[in-house]
DNA sequence: TTTAATATTGCAGTATTTTGCAAGAAAAAT
DNA sequence: ATTTTTCTTGCAAAATACTGCAATATTAAA
């Protein structure tokens, strides 16, 4: 039996069951696990499918999350995003909000890293999915259309039954005086959900969203602990947030 | 015999087969295993086939290995999921298990068509994201990484608390005998909560995965409501699962 | 037709690839 | 913590590939 062929065969046996042992495939095909395990070895190097202790797995659904084109203040996000991931130390127990600039931080987090980390956005989860290191945890419930996260009264119960060591967060709205505001109210009830579900709670923020309202409040500033946007702490922008009880990166 | 003429047997021979040896050319065209070699080598040059260690493959042969970037068996797959979104009633509640042949049902969900949708797959998730008509339920939980769906005790904890009209399942191996099959037992775990939270169960299953099986059992095949496969149900591939108390589709 | 140039073929020697095995390391399972 | 399974590494045997060369066949030209 050619190499080529017997790839081609362990090729359709991943793709047609979704996971293989080697032994299984070296029984079928009459060689030597060693023999399978080069295999596997090469067609996991060619992306055919991956290779895990033991067997394979196909790729599947792996659509690595393109990034949807055109996002906005997309190197202000990113600069963000670098630094919510500075923040993060090995073993943490975090959550990842949805929005942009979450997504941003999610896709930044380095590989060696070791995380537990709980979303309910559709999107950072499929990202972090992709991260072996990473322990996903999704909290699930109704999801809304547009956002792509879960929201309702039963995901907010959900949230009730954990404790996050830190929680990243994004808001729509935020003032020095008024805190974080939203303009949906179901989206205040879950963010507010999610910071009594945290020790600490970290605020992703690019500076256009300085000292702006809406009508709905999630809760004061001084709930938060860290404040990131993409001005360096000592910028003037941010003098209204100094002096509170407020860590400002 | 001529050189063209012997390569022009090659070709045949390899476009037959989609593979041959050497060794086996040299013998059947009595020639040297070095004459053939060369041959086989001019013909890789002229892209007529693929030479490989101790032998040769057809071209196409290698191309449906490359196409592992799509989804293994499409049509089969997209056949399978027109004729499921066939069974769907205005305002059901179904659950849509993950795997690309579920994955492919989601997709085909009729725009005009009101439906509430669980499922515990990201994949599937984010596709039903994006169609109004539909309200989605995720069923949260640790997200393993190469399947892309919640497992665990918490997931089946979860299904506990709900019950479908219609639960469409993929599985790893199916047998008239032996049932649905698995290759995880923590998979089981979960089909097995989904078959109980579901009034009615369909399995979704492409032909080539007929009369396998594995270590881990589901179910019973009289578990299941309706069997959908490729095939038209008079084909004679489906008579082991035909005189059960099965629909087949 | 004859001769010279060119191409093809088989062979021998050497290089490379493939495969299975074994021993120690690493990773799961218990 | 221990046992089992799987992984890695190095190695050796077998199969296959490549190179140069000589013998033969084919073609082209005189």
């Amino acid at each position: 039996m050619l190499k080529e062929e017997r790839q081609q065969l362990i090729i359709n046996e991943v793709d047609l069951h979704n996971r293989v042992l080697l032994t299984d495939l070296a029984e079928k095909l009459e060689v030597s696990v060693d023999t399978v395990r080069r295999d596997v070895k090469e067609l996991d190097a060619g992306s055919k499918l991956r290779k895990v202790h033991g067997g394979a797995v196909s790729l599947g659904y792996t659509h690595t999350a393109a990034r949807s084109s055109n996002v906005y203040a997309l190197n202000e996000k990113m600069v963000i995003a670098e630094k919510a991931v500075s923040m993060l130390k090995e073993g943490a127990v975090i959550f990842i909000d949805g929005g942009t600039t979450c997504l941003e931080m999610a896709r930044m987090i380095p590989p060696k890293l070791k995380l537990t980390c709980f979303t309910f956005s559709l999107p950072v989860a499929l990202q972090l999915s992709g991260m072996p290191q990473v322990d996903l945890i999704f909290i699930g419930g109704r999801i809304s259309p547009d956002s792509m996260i879960s929201n309702g009264a039963y995901t907010i119960q959900r949230l009730a039954e954990v404790r996050f060591d830190y929680a990243f967060l994004g808001t729509g709205y935020v003032d020095a005086l008024h805190g974080l505001t939203e303009f949906d109210w179901d989206v205040v009830q879950l963010k507010k959900a999610v910071i009594r579900a945290s020790k600490k709670a970290v605020l992703l923020c690019i500076s256009e969203k300085l000292n702006s309202q809406h009508r709905f409040k999630t809760c004061d500033i001084h709930e938060i602990n860290t404040m990131i946007t993409e001005l360096s702490p000592e910028n003037n922008l941010l003098n209204l947030f100094r002096n509170q009880d407020l860590r400002l990166l």
